[in-house]
DNA sequence: GTGAAAGCGCTAACAC
DNA sequence: GTGTTAGCGCTTTCAC
């Protein structure tokens, strides 16, 4: 719990000043062999690294990646692997930050985390769900799972619309006719085009879309609960639900399983993202895979490319029906 | 892509000097009700937030938490869980460093991190799976599954050489007698300790210690992919491995499978942790959990303990055995 | 109640 | 080839 060695204290130690320290380190011309492999050897002596914080206050550069989450959830954390992966052997270190942990809102969270990070700590920020299109950003950002409405070319998204329209139409293949949508955080793009994949799969088996069927989620499993039992309570029960994301189904699973439901045989459930956790679930979920890895390595190639200077050119990648336990011919 | 908003910019749009905004901002005494309404007018306006950096290097605190990993896998990833959620409604954020991705070398990544986050960036570290107990460090720390010989206090683990016992026990009483022992990384203490419990198991069952059984995987996935191949190759083929770690219990099983060896009929395989990929496998792989979220939790406590001068006492938790269907007798 | 000035650890001009 | 100096954005004495 000393104080942290500073490149003062390399500088006295060697006998120099702390500017040919600097420019040792650094590997800048001006330095004697002699002085700098005293120097260097002074550095190892002591442990010295210099501070990220110091160097990054007065240089442009600091080669780290920000990657910013409003929560450390499964979605974010499989992103993060392939973030993590698609920068080793760059120059590049990772860092994630989950700034609104202590705000109470999470509202906002990636404006507060980009000022508080940007243009100082990190080079650029890959933005996980973000509740808004950040405007006037002092680093280049990449959106993964975007807001509504952006224009922004840096996103990374999946084919929400088809995926969706794939879950409603496995269970429609099963049989089922009454099928509720616990529907996603509608702030985000992805929520109301997996809304829209849901109707198109009704509408193409002729099945009259009905509004009460739709119940907000906003998928977060603590949000879900309410829209679970929602579904529930229906007058005229459902025999399956298609959940915006795995997290919610999870959640609709839980609640149906408390209720003394069992799924599938009581209740289909399908869900969406393929995070691990679907697999790990009791039964299996079956859900609508999002490559999620792949995912973070291409936001992480987009960054790189418009650090570079080059325009970014939106990235939609293909979704997956994956068929496990959770979803079965309805029981009647 | 602009130049971020600093605290002068918002001096100079208020009219006042830095130094008032700053007392205003920071909630400092000396500012009239007036002025500071007046600023904090100004702050919302231009959406101001302060630089974590430039704070950092005046204060003390910057109410960060840090966790340092060497790379986002799957252990780290789950405890990040559990100290995100213990951090909520706290003062403080959490910010997880991967420092080591373009380090080349693995070793002695916590001491890198620490000196380059230590004393500015973060008020404490949680450090998952350490090389080496770094001395004298800037901030308190806490260590995850520490390193062998650490006689720090401020560590969190579980009971090792129990949970390898019973996994081996398990085996043992399927009715394996020739089982291998994929170990995993020697420099943490938690490797030796499941060899020692692999060990106990064994000779609990009067079956002697067979060295050539012990096979070095070291933890990671790409690191046991020779060990793998190696007990597959043992002359006398054994009936099943105690992996020391999920991830080389998968690529165990991965290997197996390449090889056209059936898990669990050919090979049993147990392995240690239970991350979420373990029951994700096909098959589930049987496993020993240790309670990831709550040891992050745990970590978070006895950090924030000593952040407030406390004496820190070691925390060990206890282990389960969770049967699932990657062991079975031996098909003799 | 407010502002000027110093300084956190570091790098980049510039002087010597 | 090396040292001096200024300044990154911020907080904190200390004058006024």
């Amino acid at each position: 719990m000393n104080r942290r060695t500073t490149i003062t204290d390399v500088a006295l130690a060697a006998g120099v000043s702390v500017a040919t320290v600097s420019k040792a380190i650094n590997g800048r011309y001006g330095v004697s062999a002699e002085t700098l492999s005293h120097v260097m050897g002074v550095v190892a002596d002591l442990g010295y690294e210099s501070s990220i914080v110091a160097t990054s206050m007065r240089r442009r550069r600091t080669l780290v990646i920000g990657v910013l989450v409003a929560e450390f959830e499964p979605f974010a954390l499989q992103l993060l692997r392939g973030v993590s992966s698609a920068l080793e052997n760059t120059e590049y270190d990772v860092l994630a930050y989950a700034g609104s942990v202590s705000a109470g809102t999470h509202l906002g969270w990636e404006r507060r985390s980009l000022s508080r990070l940007g243009g100082t700590l990190i080079d650029g920020a890959i933005l996980v769900t973000p509740t808004a299109a950040p405007s006037e950003t002092s680093v280049p950002i990449v959106a993964v799972d975007p807001h509504v409405g952006t224009d922004d070319p840096a996103t990374v998204s999946v084919a929400n619309v088809e995926g969706a329209s794939a879950a409603t139409s496995h269970l429609l293949s099963l049989g089922h006719r009454r099928i509720a949508h616990l529907r996603g955080r509608t702030d985000l793009e992805s929520a109301r085009e997996r809304e829209q994949g849901y109707r198109n799969a009704l509408r193409a088996s002729d099945i009259p879309f009905d509004p009460t069927l739709v119940i907000d989620g906003g998928y977060r499993a603590a949000d879900s609960t309410a829209g679970a039992h929602a579904i529930l309570d229906l007058p005229d029960p459902v025999t399956a639900v298609f959940a915006a994301n795995d997290l919610s189904a999870i959640e609709m699973m839980r609640v149906a399983s408390e209720r003394g439901l069992h799924v599938p045989d009581d209740l289909s459930v399908v869900g969406f993202d393929d995070i691990i956790d679907a697999a790990a679930h009791v039964p299996q979920l079956t859900t609508v895979r999002q490559p999620l890895p792949e995912m973070g390595a291409a936001a992480v190639r987009m960054l790189l490319e418009i650090l570079q200077g080059h325009e970014p050119e939106p990235v939609q990648m293909a979704t997956t029906l994956v068929v496990r336990e959770s979803t079965a011919p309805p029981r009647s």
